[in-house]
DNA sequence: GCAAAAGTGTTAGGACTACACCCATGG
DNA sequence: CCATGGGTGTAGTCCTAACACTTTTGC
């Protein structure tokens, strides 16, 4: 199917690969998932998923591929992030990395796959070393997910279908490492009009009970600019 | 140098190209530098900049290295765009094209060079269609760059050494296609104390002469916020 | 004097912060 | 009845839009 104007350049093709940063919200905490490596060099150390992208696929097609053999799921929210090419970034091999981060309903997956794979969840704080340039990668993907959760009303695919503003507020305050005010949040949120509230409370966290959540099924969520600004959060 | 642990994937290995989004300000207009396409397939065709990634240089140092050719300038601002990877973007071959715009000062580099390649700038409006996927590039590009516009004050690269107001306002107008209130957007770019103001006045665009300004030397303008909301621009 | 951009001042409104305050209820 | 989160209200602050107004100077 390809043509081949090209093949005077067969000597500077590379390998391809995509390294994914997958996110989970889970016990009010932000983890990322990493894996047990189980490829030569690095064997055994951790890293971000990864995997090689086919003659016939695209970054994304590969990205999601090795999103889905993992979780078993058939829809995956994933970004592409960056690329990394720096020669000799992987001691493997001349490898240039395609980064994309993922975002993962914790509860919506079996951890029987997890294990299956050597792969642990770490809340941001207690992540240990990663192989390679991976722990750059991390910040990067954290980055653009900050910068995302800043654009528009973000939660949608970390949380629960169903959700109290407060579990949305504590997401919050994890991924910016800030204690949002709890009126002013509510406030705020609602007035963007993505949010439904369902005929149905939720009692696990208080006495009186918190309505439930969740977004509108609407294709994209526009905002043309920032939801929140740098000071909308406490101190 | 490299080790081969992945010698088993000779066959997945990629062409890795770099295409250069070049935008330049002159005229009062955004403008975009474009090629005639000297290679088959398309070969006639406007076309981005492009170049091959070669095993020994990153994506970054390949895309500094045609922009260095082109213009003969030491230092030139480029930024990564995004990665585009899908089969068949580019009917030549199975090329994996990493994006970069770069941002010139046209009234520094000689336009020999530019003639010699077949190349042209076009004002955004005028831009004619371009080859495969270069069209969805330019657009990625300018998102990329309106975002960046809108969270430092932009301009460094694109303006001469010593600017007006005026002159800024202009060039914000340009990127975002509104008009800009004089005396609010004056205001506003002076509070964000990163300008310093010569003791020069230049009268060809007014009888009473506007202070020249230049951007502060600090080695790079943090600001922890949007610089303009969206509704910093009339109507 | 007039036009046209430079530059300053002012006012109104919107958005956000901080915090006070009432509500509902399980223990 | 009290502690706790749910939820509402509001004063004050900050930012900015809109626009009036003065300045300067070449023609």
């Amino acid at each position: 199917m390809t043509n081949n104007y090209y093949s005077d350049f067969e000597s500077i093709k590379r390998l391809i690969s995509v390294d994914c940063v997958i996110f989970g919200y889970d016990d009010e905490q932000l983890k990322l998932l990493v894996f047990k490596r189980i490829i030569e060099p690095s064997k055994g150390k951790w890293s971000l998923l990864g995997g090689w992208v086919k003659n016939d696929e695209s970054s994304e097609e590969a990205a999601h591929r090795v999103l889905h053999h993992l979780t078993g799921l058939k829809y995956i929210y994933q970004e592409q992030v960056e690329t990394f090419s720096k020669p000799g970034r992987d001691p493997g091999g001349n490898v240039i990395t395609v980064e994309y981060y993922a975002l993962i309903k914790i509860d919506e997956f079996t951890n029987q796959l997890i294990s299956d794979y050597g792969a642990k969840w770490f809340a941001l704080k207690d992540l240990p070393s990663l192989i390679f340039d991976h722990d750059i990668l991390v910040v990067k993907a954290l980055d653009k997910l900050r910068l995302k959760a800043s654009y528009e009303l973000f939660g949608k695919h970390l949380l629960p279908e169903k959700f109290t503003i407060l579990k949305l507020r504590k997401l919050y305050n994890e991924i910016y490492q800030k204690e949002f005010d709890p009126a002013n949040f509510r406030k705020k949120v609602l007035s963007l009009n993505v949010l439904e509230r369902l005929e149905e409370k939720d009692k696990t966290e208080s006495r009186k009970g918190a309505y439930l959540y969740r977004f509108k099924d609407v294709p994209e969520m526009e905002i043309s600019g920032p939801v929140f600004r740098k000071s909308f959060v406490k101190k």
